[in-house]
DNA sequence: GCAGCGCATGAAATCGATTACATCTGAGTC
DNA sequence: GACTCAGATGTAATCGATTTCATGCGCTGC
């Protein structure tokens, strides 16, 4: 019991060759019925556990998949990690993790080194030369990248977008300031494009101020705003973190949200509906992303090859707007609140 | 360049023996300049990547570690997490991760696989037997289990409740409600006890109600306490989660914080200085324990053998009370605010 | 001039499974 | 009774690296 059993040890006790000890473990139904209860019994008195490597080098397959995000310590992603990993679990496939910004030829491997079989990316923003390098099965998640040759899913950010300003719109806002994510980052600009876009066409007012969806952002942007001359009433952040920051700032600094200002985020994390004031915001169906991303992923390592046949180019989910109590009819211009 | 070049590719192509472009790749000192070189633009000229899956087979290690926590998706794990990961990956190793929760047969499995050498265990709750029946290095962090055979790295959790009873007690508070994580929790039955201990010794009332650390949890609990008669004028919550669950159904209740009750978090989640009220609460350096328990786990990997000679049993790392703006002088009975 | 040494290299065994192919057995067919 | 066929099992090749051991070569020192 001291060494770990091999298949050998098995197949000795059990008195059979390796072959069909594998056999038993793996398509029972191809040996006896005895042969497979002395295997069975083998096993149990061996402890035999599988030995992965082994397997993989000869299977060519490595039954785990990949996990690239930009930060692994970021709110929005955990539970998309949590459903990946339960639906990756459920089919018998483990699930590595990494940060997607190691460096390139660190990065090259992991795609390359054959301990993964699929990838689920969550990064846009790395050189498609790295990622089209990879000759694995790949799906996009949440963010996504025009010059990858993979299929990506996530939500639509500018009927998101939409939804927003319209909730806004409808509360009599004509003037919304956006702040915005990172310049280099595909939700930043398309969810900015969507809203100057929407806004435009409401005939409303945007102007958009620069962030990087941190909280630290969203309360600089709050500090730029309460110094504007001309305060918009109506505030959209590019994420919830963002909104959090600016309203916290806000508070801070003696403004009432939603009274003298009214914020929505945008992703619905945790806490922004015990947030106070709990936040109104775009909700993106988190755990369902992280599900359908696994699942496709899975449907493409257990497919037939890297044909491409089993999907759409682009699996678009619904998000929805969750209309909470961050935002408010607009107030006339310098009413006092109360 | 249509199928992956092997190492026997390069071989050829730089005109030497598979094992000397072995050497060349994971001992360069080992050959000759020229044929270092020679093997270089071989590797180049294929592109060859290492088979990660015929090495670890060859040398019965997986360069790889293992995470399990009860719960992905808790906000509390991301940083831990991230600081595990960048640890390992600074040293080469990858990291797997999976929900501990998975079946006591899968996660036998995953500690015996050989696909990981070393495991960084977040639970405490799990089958003895299946942990110790696990061959491999295994640090517990955070939570821990004293039949596991394992070293253990966290907090001190009773001198954490310490620093925030006395912070309470400076206040002139003098009964406190505990809501408490669940009964089979290590770390909730820690900060229990030693709330009840500390609250005993300064002379303190001191009531303990159940939850499990999640917001409705708190939410749930500030409902019982606005019900009681005799309120406590302080709350004591085994997590941030789960204080602001109960600060915002409190303030939805019509209550003030911390004018009506004063309320302390544990952990110091990301959110907890944005909180309005920004929560007091026990900060736990949730990187620098991630760190440590991968630098940790990194040495009883790459050390000698299991022989437990690389570091105490236990790791005790410092906790913090951050006092913000939800604890406050305990008020007359009766009395109004302001 | 030769034993002895160290260095660079190659041949082949090895890690532990899966699987193609060969073999054997026994039942069914005519 | 010979022949076929299917099902169960064994033999050995295989996956792609690492590593042990052997070999050849050039030097040094006596």
């Amino acid at each position: 019991m001291t060494a770990r059993a091999r298949i050998k040890d098995v197949a000795t006790l059990a008195g059979v060759s390796t072959a069909t000890v594998s056999r038993a473990l793996s398509s029972p139904d191809t040996v006896g019925p005895a042969t497979r209860e002395k295997v069975m019994e083998a096993v149990k008195a061996t402890g035999y556990r599988i030995n992965a490597a082994a397997r993989d080098l000869r299977q060519r397959r490595a039954r785990s998949i990949l996990i690239l995000a930009p930060d692994l310590s970021n709110t929005f992603f955990g539970k998309i990690f949590a459903a990946i990993q339960e639906e990756a679990s459920a089919v018998g496939l483990t699930v590595q993790i990494s940060d997607s910004r190691i460096g390139r030829d660190r990065l090259l491997s992991l795609g390359y080194d054959g301990r993964a079989d699929g990838i689920v990316l969550l990064d846009g923003g790395i050189d498609p030369e790295v990622v089209n390098g990879w000759k694995l099965p790949l799906v996009q998640l949440s963010e996504w990248n025009d010059a990858y040759r993979a299929p990506r899913l996530g939500i639509d950010n500018r009927a998101a977008v939409g939804l927003a300003v319209d909730h806004l719109a409808g509360l009599g806002h004509r003037d919304i300031l956006h702040v915005s994510g990172p310049r280099d980052n595909v939700l930043a600009v398309e969810r900015q494009e969507g809203l100057v876009a929407t806004a435009a066409a409401r005939g409303m007012r945007a102007t958009v101020h620069p962030g990087d969806f941190t909280m630290e952002a969203g309360a600089e942007a709050a500090r730029h705003w309460a110094a504007l001359a001309d305060r918009p009433s109506a505030v959209f952040c590019a994420s919830d973190e963002c909104a959090l920051g600016f309203i916290s700032e806000c508070v801070h600094a003696g403004f009432d949200v939603p009274g003298d200002v009214s914020v929505v985020g945008f992703d619905d994390i945790d806490f922004a509906d015990r947030f106070l004031p709990a936040l109104t915001t775009i909700h993106q169906p988190r755990a369902e992303m992280g599900r359908a991303a696994a699942a496709r992923i899975v449907r493409m390592v257990e497919g037939p090859g890297m044909a491409g046949d089993d999907g759409p180019d682009v699996e678009t989910l619904e998000p929805m707007l969750v209309v909470r109590s961050s935002t408010g009819a607009v107030q006339a211009r310098g009413a006092a609140r109360g």
